[in-house]
DNA sequence: AACCAGGCGCATG
DNA sequence: CATGCGCATGGT
C-alpha cells in the first residue's frame, strides 16, 4: 500500500536489495538497524527530530516508509538521498563486475554476490568510533560494545514496544568520563581515543565537511591520522565507508588478509607485493574489492 | 587453555 | 622505513 508517507526509489542495474539486506543481517548483532521479514527498519535523527523508516522491495522500486515522525518535502528528499547513499544506489558498478569477470579467482563473485553494494556509514563520527571499537577485537564482541555505547548514550524512538537507536552525538560523548566507557568494556586506550575524537568533532576541529574539502586522498588520510586512535587501518576504513573513497583500502586488516589467503592470492600475511599487484588491477574499485572479499568471509546460511 | 581478533601508539634499530 | 611490544578482553 502506497500512501503519502511512502516513497518509491527506482532500483538501478546490478542492485540486489536482498544481497544488501543479507549483509546488514549477517551473523552479527548490529544495534543501528533491525531486519524483520526481509525489511530494514532504521531510526534517523533529522534536525533534532527522531524518525523511524522501513525500507522494503516493491517491484522495481525500493519503498521507503516513514513509520514514525513527520517531515516536509525537503525532508523527504533528504531521506531519499540518505537511502540512496547508504546502499550506494547511484554508483554504476558494471566496470567493477567487468574486472571481476576477467579475474579467474574472483569471477564467481559476480554471480554469488550479484547486486551487493558497498553499504556505507554516512556519519563520519560514527564510522570512526566504530572502527576504534573494532580495533583488534573480534567482531562479535565489538558489536556488543557498540550496542552498550549506543543504548547508553544514543537517542531512541519507540514503536510497538521496540526501541530503535541512533548513534550518540559527539557533543555528548565529549563529556563522558573514561570510567563510564570502561564500564561498558572499552579498554583504557580506546576510551581515551573515543573521547578525543568526540571532542574533535564537538569543537569542529574534525568534521566530514572539513575532510571532504581537502584536495586529495592523501591529504584526507593525513587529516584523519593526526588524531590519536586513528591509524592507517581506521583512516582507510572511514574513507571507504563514509566518504566512499575507492582507494580506501584498510591495509593490514585481518579479515582482508584471511580472505586473500582463502582465495590463494597470498600464502602469508607479509606478501604485500602480491596485495598491491591485485589492487592495482582494480584501480578505482579497490574499496569495492575489499568489501566483496569481506563478504566472502561469511558463508550464506542455506536455510 | 591457548591463541586469536575487521590495530594503535610509542620506542628502537 | 621496519620491527617489537603492551594494551585489554571476549570468542572459539
Amino acid at each position: 500500500m502506497i500512501n503519502s508517507n511512502s516513497i518509491l526509489v527506482p532500483i538501478p542495474a546490478l542492485f540486489s536489495f536482498q544481497e544488501c539486506v543479507w549483509f546488514l543481517n549477517r551473523n552479527y548483532d548490529d544495534c543501528l538497524h533491525e531486519i524483520r521479514e526481509g525489511d530494514v527498519y532504521k531510526a534517523l535523527e533529522v534536525n533534532g527530530q527522531m524518525l523511524l523508516i522501513r525500507i522494503s522491495e516493491n517491484g522495481a522500486f525500493l519503498e521507503i516508509e516513514l513509520l514514525e515522525g513527520d517531515i516536509d518535502e525537503e525532508g523527504k528528499a533528504n531521506l531519499v538521498a540518505y537511502v540512496r547513499e547508504w546502499f550506494d544506489m547511484d554508483n554504476p558498478i558494471q566496470p567493477f563486475y567487468d574486472l571481476l569477470q576477467s579475474d579467474g579467482r574472483l569471477a564467481y563473485m559476480t554471480e554469488s554476490y550479484k547486486g551487493l553494494r558497498l553499504i556505507g556509514i554516512s556519519n563520519l563520527f560514527e564510522a570512526i568510533c566504530w572502527s576504534i571499537i573494532g580495533q583488534q577485537i573480534n567482531l562479535s564482541f565489538a558489536y556488543k560494545v557498540k550496542r552498550a555505547l549506543v543504548e547508553k548514550f544514543g537517542n531512541k524512538i519507540t514503536r510497538g514496544g521496540q526501541s530503535y537507536y541512533v548513534f550518540p552525538e559527539p557533543g555528548l560523548l565529549a563529556e563522558v568520563s573514561k570510567e563510564e566507557l570502561k564500564a561498558i568494556q572499552f579498554s583504557s586506550q580506546k576510551a581515551d581515543y573515543m573521547i578525543g575524537i568526540a571532542r574533535a568533532f564537538a569543537s569542529g576541529t574534525l568534521s566530514k565537511e572539513l575532510i571532504v574539502s581537502l584536495p586529495d586522498f592523501e591529504a584526507r588520510k593525513k587529516a584523519l591520522t593526526v588524531h590519536k586512535g586513528i591509524g592507517v587501518w581506521t583512516a582507510n576504513y572511514a574513507l571507504m565507508k563514509s566518504l566512499r573513497e575507492p582507494q580506501g583500502i584498510p591495509y593490514g586488516d585481518i579479515g582482508l588478509l584471511n580472505a586473500l589467503a582463502n582465495h590463494n592470492i597470498i600464502q602469508d600475511r607479509k606478501e604485500l607485493g602480491k596485495i598491491d599487484a591485485l589492487f592495482s588491477q582494480y584501480a578505482g574499485w579497490e574499496s569495492y574489492l575489499v568489501f566483496y572479499l569481506w563478504r566472502s568471509l561469511t558463508v550464506r546460511d542455506s536455510a
